[in-house]
RNA sequence: UCCUCAGUAGCUCAGUUGGUUAGAGCACCUGACUGUUAAUCAGGGGGUCCCAGGUUCAAGUCCUGGCUGGGGAGCCA
């Protein structure tokens, strides 16, 4: 049995076995007591080895770190930490851990040791909780979806295209880095190269995305994600999780209502699910953690233009680093302000100036802004940046042609234009930015059980 | 990539104006204790003071460059 199932059970008594990792020994040449974790659930199962019974030798190496499985008596603990705990009958080491190298202790460590640890930092207690709390987002996310009609459509991880010019991308070849073929002009001849053609991993699975949404109606897809940006920051990852939902006959509304639905659901699934996960972590890195996951649930998004933001921003009296005027990008200080200063609670901005946004988004009649929207949350800023996408073939070739972008390389995305084109819209939310907010982590290196970031790709 | 702070024992840190043999807490090891809860108490071992130069009679301490990490910013999810 799991030691999760052991921690509820009643049944004082029973024989029962429970296999783990120890986290802490102590106690005298009488007695002994384990904690024991099998990272079912964050709570140890305390063991308790009368010492007469054992051979001393074979206690004395079950030290931190160690795996170990006993069996034993179920029985009610006279301890007030505990209401169960198990007398063990036998005891079989599986594998030690040298004290003296072993590095997590019984006490805290900092999370930037932790990272440098980063195989073993699951074992710990923090570390635990975030990847239950990890899964339990990734299987809300199917769920979710699967009950409300959505097809899950796996777009490609390697792709030829740099259309979206989502930033800088990491190059996918099998050609020789010392010595590459060349072309008469001296640059590289990728027709030799594997796919007979230059190949990047994906940026986004946007465009593939809605090519699915053209067909199935409602789609999402949930993959890895790679950009070579030289970003250092505690909100970026070279690679990270993504979820991009895509649907058919959706307007930006019907874009923003779906946004706010599925995030609160997710926030909501946490709570129901991860309580003493979120306990803890609440326990002992951020107090306001449950409080603030109940204030999103319980709270309408703010929804506005992008023009009332800047109106907001000009007359709000703050002094900013970036100056603010119709026309500007909004900086990370600006959506700080609106969020978390002005309107207290998280915010949609729709309606950007079509300057500052991408290719495909809808552009308005006014002929200045495009219905994107970008969902923002407090402490962490964009959790979410979507659209409506430009149905209309024309319209979408004039931008393209506007931006020179490379068309032809684009002839599959703009085919759907051409060929039962619909009104559609999408987004994208980025898993790890979901577990910052759920889990109140600071750092996005610390959601991610191996991260990538630049300097970089250690185990 | 830019700005900024930091790097001393396994971990977290102190180290005065540049001056003898670099310290503490925790961890670890040994011992004591008949039920502990980050157990407690006594003792012990443990150092490339990030790296490379430089200044100086003398550098953990000052200077230059680099590396690594934190925070902030940009790019974005």
């Amino acid at each position: 049995m799991r030691i999760k199932e052991l921690l509820s059970s009643r049944d004082f008594g029973a024989d029962v076995e429970a296999k783990g990792w120890v986290r802490t020994k102590r106690g005298n040449k009488n007695i002994a007591f384990i904690a024991l974790n099998d990272g079912s659930i964050i709570h140890n199962i305390q063991v308790v080895i009368e010492m007469e019974k054992f051979d001393e030798e074979l206690v004395k190496k079950v030290t931190t770190g160690s795996c170990i499985a006993v069996t034993g008596k179920l029985v009610e603990s006279p301890g007030k930490e505990q209401h169960v705990e198990i007398h063990a009958g036998s005891l079989k080491l599986y594998g030690t851990a040298d004290p003296e190298t072993y590095p997590l202790q019984k006490k805290g460590h900092t999370l930037e040791f932790l990272r440098e640890i980063a195989h073993l930092r699951p074992r710990t207690n923090t570390f635990g909780a975030v990847l239950r709390i990890r899964h339990a987002m990734s299987f809300a996310i199917h769920k979710y979806f699967n009950d409300h009609g959505f097809y899950y459509l796996h777009t490609p991880i390697i792709t030829g295209s740099d259309a979206e010019g989502a930033g800088e991308m990491f190059r996918v070849t099998t050609l020789d880095a010392k010595n590459p073929p060349l072309l008469e002009d001296g640059t590289i001849d990728y027709s030799e190269d594997f796919f007979g053609r230059q190949t990047n991993l994906t940026v986004s699975g946007q465009l593939e995305g809605e090519l699915g949404a053209m067909a199935l109606s409602n789609i999402y897809t949930f993959g890895p994600t790679f950009r070579a940006e030289n970003s250092n920051t505690p909100r970026h990852l070279a690679e990270f999780w993504m979820i991009e939902p895509e649907m058919a006959f959706y307007e930006i509304n019907d874009n923003m209502n779906l946004a706010e639905d599925f995030l609160k659901y997710l926030i909501r699934y946490a709570l129901d699910n991860c309580r003493d996960d979120l306990v803890f972590l609440s326990e002992m890195y951020d107090k306001e953690l449950i409080d603030r996951l109940n204030f999103i649930i319980d709270n309408h998004f703010e929804r506005i233009t992008y023009t009332r933001g800047i109106e907001i921003l000009e007359q709000s009296g703050e002094k900013f680093e970036f100056s603010v005027s119709w026309g500007v990008d909004l900086q990370t200080e600006h959506e700080r302000y609106l969020v978390e200063k002005h309107f207290k609670k998280p915010v949609i901005v729709t309606d950007y100036p079509k300057a500052i946004k991408a290719f495909y988004m809808k552009q308005n009649d006014d002929g200045k802004t495009v219905r994107g929207m970008d969902v923002l949350f407090p402490k962490i800023g964009e959790i979410i940046g979507g659209s409506q996408r430009e149905e209309d073939l024309e319209k979408l070739n004039n931008r393209i042609k506007e931006l020179k972008l490379p068309e032809k390389e684009l002839w599959w995305y703009i085919d759907t234009r051409r060929f039962g084109s619909a009104p559609h819209s999408g987004f994208g939310l980025g898993f790890e930015r979901l577990l910052l907010f759920v889990t109140g982590m600071g750092n996005i290196r610390d959601v991610i059980p191996f991260p990538r970031f630049p300097k970089n790709a250690d185990f």
